[in-house]
DNA sequence: CTAATTTCGTGCATTTTATCTCGAATGACG
DNA sequence: CGTCATTCGAGATAAAATGCACGAAATTAG
């Protein structure tokens, strides 16, 4: 049986919430590959991302039979599944809008994720910026971006710009045919027709943390 | 009644979706706020945040009487009680530990984001990013970090340095008195006893629209 | 002043999610 | 080769979260 198949489950619908924890699954397995682990099992699984050894196992068990009895789960295995299932089997072109400290972080971090994702643009309009190479990458002007997306398919802008430019960079993205947008400046960018945004919200957790210090954060088990 | 008062709903214990929300709610006042609005009722603030008008009631409702009949939320009040809800009554130092590309970004971020959190240290190992002013702040040798925690009362501890050094930094963090941490890197950090933990995970974003792009992400409605 | 209308707050039904439980499969070991 | 311990898979059950429906409050209009 193929990772992707779904072993004869056909109409059931996948709880959001195991959808949202599949990312999670992954990169613990990949630092359990880094490790060079063969095999876990949903205890030790579970521990690691503190969720319940049940709930991992179930929400494998709704995209068939991933695990063998008294071994767990072959790590490299449950990657290509769990890959699979989050449609990372072709790869994806990545932009980065806005080269300042943010937009270098990412372009950095970008390569090292995941080798589905490729970056292919950096782009910004200051001209000292413009030129320069980020993560082997030449900058290129702003002015010049539609005509470089109608040259080369770009999956998924991530913009990393001044809030204020923000929403003028997501519709030229749009225009030029990106269908994914992931936001990382605090513009609140309009729901677009047919594209997918994500806002990225580095502040969510400096709240949590502060909740936390000054009393009790109800605790997730 | 303060906006802290529970409005007498002593031992109902709030749901940890609820709480989870708050931090997105005060976000989108922030930007209301932002644009001179007064008020809002939880009809457009749903909208905004992707989610149903009884979803915000209902949440509110649990820490008391906010709104009006016929006129909605205030926006300076509503902000107030979050604000006392989520702990952010008193201010909190922030120390970064590891001024790269994502520490500079986070820095220039974490001023603007609210004024209780307080930029306080910009802690970096590299003999030529040690000196240089960041965000109004000069970047201190690591060396001197457990000196300067002795010093100073750090609540949260950025760490934006590169995996293999995270432990250690965590550590020397936490010998220093600093009880909640937020990793920006790669590293798993092992629970430690009395230490609240928050990871960073800016690629579960990507991942998500790369299964958008795939496929039928379930929508949240 | 009264009626119409908007929008809140909340009890309760429904839906979704998490956890418990246990049979079955697997491999270790004597 | 049979027994035993372990770990999975999944149905049943419990818990949590969501969303509906309606009464109450507030504002506007006539
Ligand atoms: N979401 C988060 O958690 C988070 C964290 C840090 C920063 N941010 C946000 O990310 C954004 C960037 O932060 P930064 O620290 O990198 O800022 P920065 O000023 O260092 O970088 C912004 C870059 O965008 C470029 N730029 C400006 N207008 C542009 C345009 N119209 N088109 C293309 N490029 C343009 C600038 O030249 C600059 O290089 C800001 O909005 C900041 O608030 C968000
Ligand atoms: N979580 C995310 O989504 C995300 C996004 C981007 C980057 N990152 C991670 O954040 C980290 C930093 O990224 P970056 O792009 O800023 O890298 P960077 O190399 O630009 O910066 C790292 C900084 O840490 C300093 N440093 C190294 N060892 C140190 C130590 N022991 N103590 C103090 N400082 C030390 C270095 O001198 C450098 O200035 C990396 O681990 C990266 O993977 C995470």
């Amino acid at each position: 049986m193929t990772p992707t198949s779904n072993n004869g489950k056909t109409g059931i619908s996948i709880p959001a919430a195991t959808m949202e924890r599949l990312p999670r699954y992954l990169m613990q397995l990949f630092r359990l590959r880094r490790k060079n682990c063969d095999s876990v099992n949903s205890q030790s699984l579970g521990e690691a991302l503190g969720l319940k050894d049940t709930q991992i196992r179930k929400d494998l068990s709704y995209f068939g039979v991933f695990g063998k009895a008294r071994y767990g789960y072959n790590v490299e295995y449950l990657i290509k599944a769990i890959e699979s299932i989050l449609g990372l089997t072709s790869e994806y072109n990545l932009a980065i809008i806005g080269v300042g400290n943010l937009g270098k972080a990412l372009a950095n971090y970008a390569v090292q994720v995941n080798s589905n994702f490729v970056l292919k643009l950096l782009v910004d309009t200051n001209p000292e910026i413009i030129g320069t190479t980020v993560a082997d990458l030449p900058v290129r002007s702003m002015d010049d971006l539609p005509q470089l997306l109608s040259t080369q398919e770009i999956h998924i802008g991530i913009i990393a710009v001044p809030e204020k430019a923000a929403v003028d960079v997501a519709n030229i993205l749009v225009e030029g045919g990106v269908r994914a947008l992931y936001n990382f400046s605090q513009a609140e960018l309009h729901h677009i027709e047919g594209v997918f945004i994500e806002n990225a919200s580095i502040s969510y957790g400096v709240y949590k943390l502060a909740h936390h210090l000054s009393g009790s954060w109800p605790r997730k088990k």
